[in-house]
DNA sequence: TCAATCCGTATC
DNA sequence: ATACGGATTGAC
């Protein structure tokens, strides 16, 4: 039995009699309460034995909540190897892994277990040097693993349906994760159009979106075996798929991959992770090369899957760097756009072609943050010092945006003007400024804060489609450019992970846009001598991260090294760092003041009157060697064991390689 | 010497 | 949480 308790210390396996009453139900994987300590508890059946190590008495069973055996023995596996990975426990891996149980679709018949398919054509993998042998291997049912970097304009969401069902051809089954519904709904087009649209579903989607009840149904499928193929976001890594063939992922570099809540697993570990308890293939795929596909790469973990160079050079756009400075140009239309000369030409030359334009600007809201008029000191609160900010609507007032309190009579501290201005421009003022450039041009807006939300497709006409990174429209016949203005991300951030993030979104824009032979341009506002200015140019995500590696391993950051990040009160984080045990190669720095995670436009705004945060953390950071990855894990897992075992009321957050650094 | 109480520990 | 065991304390 695994007990569903938050308690490190309760994190192992405990025995209980099946009364007869239950012999023939209680099966492994079902779910079932038991007195535990005196109160009743959630648990899942693990194993069933003759006998019992422990000493004591053995209570019963109190009730079997349920017949299906929803947790596979493969996937309990695979949630204590995540547990172990990332210092957490079974039990909260556990809530990640199978969704809330629902009565109604357990009464639903099983489904007839899905017919093999054939095996697809899938001739374009054949044009990647080392693809057509992987895909051979997937179909022999051989656990082939490779990071693939996409070609440029290549159409993923059919190659990847490809790939699965090229396992499924093999009689066995697929798992594919990506980042956002958006990405989902494109492979779960590819598939349907690849299997047909038959009685028998060949694939289901597992996403977060989902009503309980519908994910209860389709996770029950899949468990049944009525499904072969699962396609979802992060927690789909878990999908109890039947014989897996292969996992893989799409776009791992992006931070939606990361999961929320303790322990925090990525979901291309638990993937990675996957393919080595269930000797299956696993594919990591995306335009762009994440530092840790690299590391796979290098490690001899993966092969590579890349087109030649050549291939590359004839389906890029063309890319220009243009790092001019707007305030200065001449061009008076090129300073109402607040765009380079170079950019607006292009603009003007593909909108003249008939063809849509893609300008990607930072994602956030209309106006950022403020900074002083004059000197452009960043503004802040004269009661807490947070950092000024300004609602929706141009006509709202500035507002502090951790204690929410109105910037009233505000002046700079620097200079003493009492005018602010916006310190970041976002894609609302964006839109308007091209709008004044370009009269008569349709602008569309996508991102999350944008009126109409995300689109998921453009038209062949002119526009201006202004997105936030990752809600870029799919254009019906590619986009004829696209300016690059989110270089916020690059220039403005001591973030670790800018470089790596910087060309991941530059690259997920500029695959959409056409081939430099059919006029396809990009340009990118920024210093062309910076070296990702430079891998974009080139089209070389392989080469930026492999440099970024290098870098990593110079300052021993991830993902060189493992590193655990503690956050708490400073009280119990040094507590906790003092039980530790830890490995030798471990190294730990800090303490920094954590700013206690910022509080976003919605929700989590401390209440008026409030006097600011209400308590400081602390940040310490542990790193140790890639080899000491699990020994460090392991001593931080004892630690936390302790302390829940002593009832410790200060809560430590622990997390392995978060992906943000803070 | 025994019962009441406190404290730490385990929780099948 | 709650139950248990061992140690400690206080009264006869």
């Amino acid at each position: 039995m695994c007990v569903d308790s938050p308690l490190t210390h309760l994190d192992r396996l405990f025995d209980y009699l099946i009364p007869d009453e239950f012999l023939e139900l209680a099966a492994v994987g079902c779910r079932v309460r038991v007195r535990f300590a005196g109160r009743l508890l959630d648990g899942y059946v693990i194993d069933r034995v003759a006998s019992s190590d422990h000493s004591g008495a053995l209570a019963p069973l109190v009730k079997l909540s349920s017949v299906e055996p929803v947790l596979s023995p493969a996937v309990a596996r695979l949630a204590r190897t995540v547990a172990d990975r990332y210092a957490g426990t079974l039990s909260d891996v556990l809530r990640l892994a199978v969704p809330p149980r629902r009565a109604r679709p357990e009464q639903l018949p099983a489904g007839e277990p899905a017919p093999p398919t054939g095996r697809p054509a899938a001739s374009q993998w054949r044009r990647y040097p080392h693809g057509g042998s992987y895909l051979d291997a997937v179909a022999e049912g051989r656990p082939a693993r490779a990071v693939w970097t996409v070609r440029p304009g290549e159409d993923w969401p059919v190659r990847l349906a490809e790939a699965a069902v090229t396992a499924t051809a093999a009689g066995r089954g697929a798992l594919l994760v990506l980042p956002d519904a958006r990405d989902v709904d494109r492979l779960d087009s590819a598939l349907s159009d690849l299997t047909g649209t038959g009685s028998s579903p060949t694939h289901t989607v597992l996403t977060a979106d989902l009503k309980p009840e519908e994910r209860y149904r389709r996770f029950l499928a899949v468990r049944r075996g009525s499904v072969r193929v699962v396609i979802g976001t992060r927690a789909a890594a878990f999908a109890p798929v039947a014989d897996l063939g292969l996992v893989a992922i799409w776009d791992d570099g992006d931070d939606l991959h990361a999961e929320l809540r303790a322990p925090y697993p990525h979901a291309r570990e638990v993937l990675v992770l996957r393919a080595h308890l269930e000797n299956c293939a696993a594919l990591i795929a995306g335009w762009s090369r994440s530092t840790e596909a690299d590391v796979l790469i290098e490690s001899g973990w993966a092969h590579e899957i890349a087109a030649e160079r050549d291939e590359v050079r004839r389906a890029a756009p063309r890319i220009q760097a243009s790092g001019d400075d707007v305030e200065q140009s001449r061009d008076p239309a090129a300073r109402s756009a607040r765009l380079p000369s170079l950019a607006l030409r292009v603009v003007r030359e593909t909108l003249a072609a008939q063809a849509p334009v893609l300008v990607q600007v930072p994602r956030r809201g209309y106006v950022p943050s403020l900074a002083c008029d004059r000197c452009r000191t960043p503004a802040r609160c004269r009661h807490c010092a947070g950092p000024l900010g300004q609602a929706a609507a141009a006509s709202a007032a500035a507002s502090c945006r951790w204690c929410a309190r109105p910037a009233t009579a505000w002046a700079c501290p620097v200079c003493g003007a009492r005018r602010l201005r916006v310190a970041v421009s976002g894609a609302g003022r964006t839109s308007e400024e091209l709008g004044r450039a370009f009269p008569g041009v349709p602008i569309r807006n996508s991102g999350r804060t944008a009126a109409a939300g995300v689109l998921a497709s453009v038209g062949k006409g002119p526009a201006l489609v202004v997105a936030t990174p990752g809600a870029e429209p799919i254009p019906e016949g590619g986009y004829g450019a696209a300016l690059l203005l989110d270089s916020w991300a690059l220039l403005g951030r001591a973030d670790l992970r800018a470089g790596e993030e910087t060309m991941r979104r530059w690259l997920g824009a500029a695959s959409l846009v056409r081939s430099a032979s059919e006029g396809g341009q990009v340009i990118v506002m920024a210093d062309s001598g910076h070296p990702v200015v430079q891998a974009l140019i080139r089209w070389d995500p392989a080469g930026l991260a492999a440099r970024e590696l290098a870098e990593r391993r110079e300052l021993g950051f991830p993902p060189a090294v493992r590193l655990a990040t503690l956050t708490a009160t400073a009280q119990a984080a040094e507590q906790l760092l003092a039980s530790l045990v830890l490995p030798a190669s471990a190294e730990v720095l800090g303490p920094v003041p954590v700013v206690d995670e910022y509080p976003g436009p919605q929700g989590g705004i401390v209440a008026a009157g409030a006097e600011g945060p209400a308590e400081t953390l602390v940040r310490y950071l542990i790193r140790a060697s890639r080899a000491d990855g699990a020994a460090l894990a392991k001593a931080l897992h004892a630690g936390q064991a302790l302390r829940s075992a002593a009832k410790a009321t200060e809560h430590v957050r622990v997390q392995l390689d978060p992906v943000d650094i803070g």
